[in-house]
DNA sequence: CCCTTAATGGGGCAGAGGTTCCGTTAAGGT
DNA sequence: ACCTTAACGGAACCTCTGCCCCATTAAGGG
């Protein structure tokens, strides 16, 4: 009849709990720098974080789930859309953005470890896709506003043009593995806006 | 003095040997469909295989050495560019040929795996690196067919223009982990060919 | 300040997965 | 056809991870 008690930590999440959780976090971010996902042991997260292997057994349950906790975590500070006035200087504010995120080591490996994970765990996979929206819908309303002022076509589609933004860094350092410099991330910005201006992101669908 | 024997299979690549090493390659790409790179254990892959985990562990080493073996072969059956006479359907061409591997749940479950692999072994990020590489000099040649015809502008990057078509796909894939259609290819290759008719392909670095 | 109990932590067990040993099989040369 | 030995396979070994039991600590409400 008693409902199982719900997750460890949301009854009474101050003090200690709090504490646990960041520490843990930390440490789990730490680990992946120099392990990557796949060498991510709930172990080795405790001992560094000085906590007992069983609570992070008990609050995020596996690899995947520390992962996912921290992608989730990063989804809640993610920042508002910059506002330049210009579309060009928005969107290479959103790459240089993009850029420090992915040479920030810690950052990048935690980037890594959740489309690690997310090859294999639904949860991560979810937590990855919700990231991704917020941060691309928050943009996208960056080129609305550049649409009202006549910058871009009518019709143009900003989610779309965000995407186009991202695209070549993430695809340099995922999956090509070629470096990712302020070059590529000004670039993918000129390029992004070229086709923008061109028509190309009118007529989605 | 005796130099460390190499590698097992490179002195008697016959009959026996090739046998094993297609029947693990095989059940590899089998059990990363089920499973993904996480899962992946030496064992069910020798036990799918019909072999001895012994004979996996040898020739392999580990789950990031099987992966990369599936790279390198991969790599070695790279198809060469398309010539349809007009550089959109080139790379209307590279952009369905990109969605059909990625539609492809062998060979999709094999790249995610390597890119997996990649965050945390250097020679499954080596074979990465080799495999796009390849594949990004083969297509630029069509890019480089386009300018001499005059569709492009003289100094088009080839290279970052095949690069521009690929990298929204993979970023979808991977990354935000949308849907993969052919609505995304041909936009991509649509989207690319504009920015590179702006001329925002020229000048590179 | 005290009480209830959420949450933690140590110790320990079971089982999966990797590593090694050594006998058996067959590739490839003569 | 025969011989050498590369390569394979079975089985035991062993480490390490995942998980549970229960005593201990400290949130948070009164």
């Amino acid at each position: 009849m008693e409902q199982e008690s719900r997750l460890a930590g949301t009854v009474r999440p101050g003090g200690r709990t709090a504490r646990v959780r960041s520490a843990v976090l930390e440490a789990t971010q730490d680990e992946l720098v120099k392990h990557g996902f796949h060498g991510l042991s709930m172990d080795a997260v405790a001992a560094r974080a000085g906590v007992g292997k069983t609570t992070v057994y008990r609050r995020w349950g596996s690899a995947a789930g520390l992962v996912t906790g921290l992608m989730t975590e990063l989804a809640d500070q993610s920042a508002s859309h910059a506002d330049t006035g210009t579309i060009e200087g928005d969107l290479r504010a959103n790459a240089a953005g993009v850029l420090a995120a992915l040479r920030d080591e810690r950052l990048s490996a935690t980037f890594q470890a959740v489309i690690a994970a997310a090859t294999c765990d639904e949860e991560a996979a979810t937590a990855l896709r919700a990231f991704y929206a917020r941060r691309i819908d928050e943009w996208a309303k960056a080129v609305d506003l550049a649409v009202e002022r006549g910058e871009l076509p009518a019709g143009t589609d900003g989610r779309e043009l965000i995407r186009a933004v991202s695209a070549p860094l993430y695809y340099r350092l995922v999956v090509t593995r070629e470096p990712v410099d302020e070059t590529v991330a000004t670039l993918a910005a000129t390029r992004a806006l070229a086709a923008a201006r061109a028509g190309a992101f009118v007529g989605e669908v």
